[in-house]
DNA sequence: GTCTATATCAAGATAGAC
DNA sequence: GTCTATCTTGATATAGAC
């Protein structure tokens, strides 16, 4: 499941095949299906342990005591992988842009994770007094997600690292 | 080419296949190799067309008087779609996000309808007197894609107006 | 539970009549 | 140039021995 995780983020889903993944991880080809019963169901899983790492990302952020310091430290987390984000895209991003254009019920899964950091997101804001906060935690997401496609199209890690330091310094400016 | 370029917006590249471009196009599929050797050649048409087309739109813009204006204008092109794009994406910035994972041409060559609109931007900002136009420039244009990428995982056309709104308040504020 | 061999099928690409 | 029929490949998925 991490092979998979890895290889959709770097190949794409579509372009990564199972004897992709098997080989990679030195699991038998047909011993995936014994745990996975198509490769739908183990995107599936690869979403949902994404999902866990972000519940478990923002469970680590709320330790922070200021709400500023927390969104500027969700944003860190992208600039502290430029160069993966650089060559292959934010693994939630590239991910759920592959998986929105499907009809099944797989393209509203893949779109978890996100949810789950603008929601966050949004409270910290609130916490903050903004005035808008949804629209707020909405600016920041976007943000960051533009700029990591922006950032893997032009293969400059340094544009991600000036939008970050930029969107911090909003974040900064209504503390 | 008209119906490859829709298709592959709306089902990505990798999940079209020929035979669904040639149904879609009433183009027997034998005809399509003809004008196009491979799948490859097809999908590089596709972005040659999209970057003449973001000539064209960008020379429209040119026409008026105000870079402030302009700049304002182009983010209003994605609001003028903003259905589509809640539903399937920005059509570059999703292909370019599915063609950028692969090691051939194909990836750089899939980046240059957003280079075009990132270098006429970082010119607005600049006749505009912005102190960083680059990155000015990318703020705008990773606010546009990062907010058709939320848009779309959330199908929401509503967020995509709301920032777009946001961002041409940024834009006025510097007028 | 593990693993190899293979069935099945879809999709890219081609042959060749017209 | 147009179109149908088909070849070929590669990927998902399964069968079945161990």
């Amino acid at each position: 499941m991490a092979s998979a995780a890895e290889l959709f983020h770097h190949k794409g889903f579509g372009a990564t095949a199972l004897a992709d993944i098997a080989e990679h991880s030195k699991v038998p080809l047909g011993n995936i299906y014994y745990y996975y019963r198509t490769k739908d169901d183990l995107v599936r899983a690869v979403v949902d342990a994404q999902a866990s790492q972000v519940a478990v990302m923002l469970a680590g952020l709320d330790e922070m005591s200021r709400p500023a310091e927390r969104l500027a430290a969700l944003a860190a987390r992208w600039d502290l992988m430029r160069d993966v984000v650089a060559r292959h895209g934010c693994p939630f991003g590239s991910l759920v842009s592959e998986l929105d254009r499907r009809a099944d019920g797989l393209d509203r899964e893949a779109a978890v994770p996100l949810t789950l950091i603008l929601r966050w997101a949004t409270g910290q804001f609130r916490e903050l007094g903004h005035a808008d906060p949804e629209q707020a935690a909405a600016t920041l997401l976007a943000g960051i997600q533009g700029s990591s496609l922006l950032a893997n199209a032009l293969r400059d890690p340094d544009l991600l690292t000036d939008q970050i330091r930029h969107l911090q310094a909003w974040i900064g400016s209504m503390a």
